[in-house]
DNA sequence: CCCTATATACTCAATTCGAGTATATCAAAA
DNA sequence: TTTTGATATACTCGAATTGAGTATATAGGG
């Protein structure tokens, strides 16, 4: 064992909120090309914990407060920081996942919010199957999947069409499982076909030619906090009322429900999604009604704050439905 | 900005199984009155990932190979990794949950199992309400919400009956919820309750005299990464196949629901477990029967491995119920 | 006043759930 | 051999939840 090389712990924030039916991510544009989340060390001496490091980092780097804020996974792994050489201190980052209400009228210095679907198109289903995965990604993948050298597949516990099922849905009578954002760009850069696969030398990625962008990139290995971030987000708003933080004060059942979807990228049934919400006890009528809908006054409608003290509080339960 | 001070990346594994209805954890015991879960710093130059540091110190430290394992978060408090001073490098350390099936019946070196529910006596309700809850822990959280200092309500979200409510279901109308294990031992622990808070010197453990023992305590934050272990692995059962992992090759429906039983620590309703299991399609019969049960010999079943390659894989629903 | 768009209410069959009762099959006791 | 006790497994039934609709209400614009 030798002597322990220095370590440096980033904190990585993705900090999300959603307008206009479209979620967002906060991120600095520094060099034009590759974005990035607010980003900054942990240093032991300033943060008494991991959590004040974060929120001290966004508010030092973007002026922004964090409200609800949770840790989503530390990631170790060597090569996936790279961006210039392999110099300096190994890089462990932490992500966390920060939920917002309205966004920030104010100037946020060197900061902008950029769409979620931009870095991950694949994973917006509310407009029927994504083009660029009929068109991309499963020809590439199926490709990928047959080219199984055996060196690769030696100890792994699933084959690759294995996987391609699972994560894809491509296969015979597999399905779309919205929450595996994560595995799915986790499977894209294996197979070389993001280009942050390229960036960090990934043997994988040179086996293509003229690749189409999927996705706009970020830097170091920020599109896998996103994506952990989105799979996370995905899977709690089932058991947790979380899409509140992400409301404003007042809202109508419909923005509720356009927001579940943005987030989770699938159409709900609108009927029975009131019927849930509503005898849910989640939210109570202001009394108000909301005239800027177009046809009837939609009524308005407030989180009720006092469920958090409830039972394992449910969060907003829905499955996939037609417009 | 200070210079940032050197760090360590602790790797914690919370090894969980069942035996004869007794969930354990491997411990290993140094110092007789300290139990510790197998631990080791991270070196990035050895380790190529977290994971596989994990490993790596288990096997060293006590000779198991892994299989499942899962990252459960990571913690940078200072002050929670005491015991001797506050000098060296500060710690950081990443909890690990794994799970294995049947216990080595090898020897383990420095190792052997301890039980759940010596740790958190508190946790295990199949036989009813605990009474270290009724005499021991509700009296004194009780007198802890009262005595709610000013300068301790500042700015928390909640005051402190409601989270008695909330985590221990003290209150009107409140119930006990299984997952809440981390949010218990943090509560504890912030009252002073556990011995580790005195150990780290916490100011609010000087208020009590004569405490008794609050379950056996560990070594460093060990017993609250067993707790996140336990909330994680509690909340899992129900939405992935993962009781199997700690399963043998074969294993009757009853022998099942006795695991499920020790981990989610409550009874459950044994047709309807039934049911569940068999409707779900997660298991398989293998043809044979046990007649080591007593009565009408039991039907032996298989884990479907298979299922692992379906949909959003289902786990192993249950509700409470009567024995 | 009618048309269109949206919100909200109600319906209904299918499924799942909770909590039982009933029956089957072993081993050991009588 | 029969009884008894223990356990496993099967079946029942009302209540609640779900999926997928249809029906009605209320705004604004012609």
């Amino acid at each position: 064992m030798k002597e322990p090389a220095s370590i440096e712990i980033g904190l990585n924030a993705a900090i999300v909120g959603v307008r206009d039916s479209q979620p967002n991510v906060l991120v600095t544009r520094e060099g034009e090309k590759w974005d990035a989340l607010p980003y900054g060390p942990f240093s032991p001496l300033d943060h008494r914990t991991l959590d004040i490091g974060l929120r001290n980092w966004v508010r030092e780097q973007t002026g922004l407060e964090l409200g609800y804020v949770e840790q989503l996974y530390t990631f170790g792994d060597r090569g996936r920081h790279a961006q210039r050489g392999d110099a300096g201190p190994h890089v462990v980052s932490v992500g966390y996942l920060a939920l917002i209400g309205e966004e920030p009228q104010m100037e946020l210095k060197d900061a902008s919010f950029g769409r979620w679907y931009a870095y991950l198109p694949w994973e917006d289903w509310r407009a029927g199957k994504p083009d660029i995965l009929t068109d991309e990604i499963e020809p590439k993948l199926k490709q990928w999947a047959e080219q199984c050298e055996s060196d690769d597949a030696r100890e792994a516990a699933l084959t690759r069409p294995e996987r391609l099922r699972i994560c894809f849905a491509i296969g015979s009578g597999a399905d779309w499982d919205e929450e595996k954002v994560l595995e799915r760009y986790e499977l894209l850069y294996e197979a070389g076909l993001v280009a942050e696969a390229m960036r960090d030398g990934r043997r994988a990625a040179n086996h293509w030619k003229d690749l189409p962008q999927l996705g706009r990139p970020m830097q170091f290995d920020h599109r896998r906090v996103l994506s952990t971030a989105i799979s996370r987000l995905r899977g709690k708003l089932k058991y947790r009322p979380v899409v509140f933080e992400m409301m404003p004060e007042t809202f109508t059942l419909f923005e509720l429900q356009k927001t579940v979807e943005a987030i989770s990228g699938h159409h709900l049934h609108k009927q029975n999604f009131r019927r849930l919400v509503e005898n849910g006890g989640l939210v109570e009528n202001t009394g108000d009604v909301s005239t800027e809908t177009g046809g009837r006054p939609a009524k308005l409608f407030r989180f009720r704050r006092d469920v958090l003290l409830e039972r394992p509080s449910i969060g907003v339960r829905m499955k996939a439905g037609r417009a």
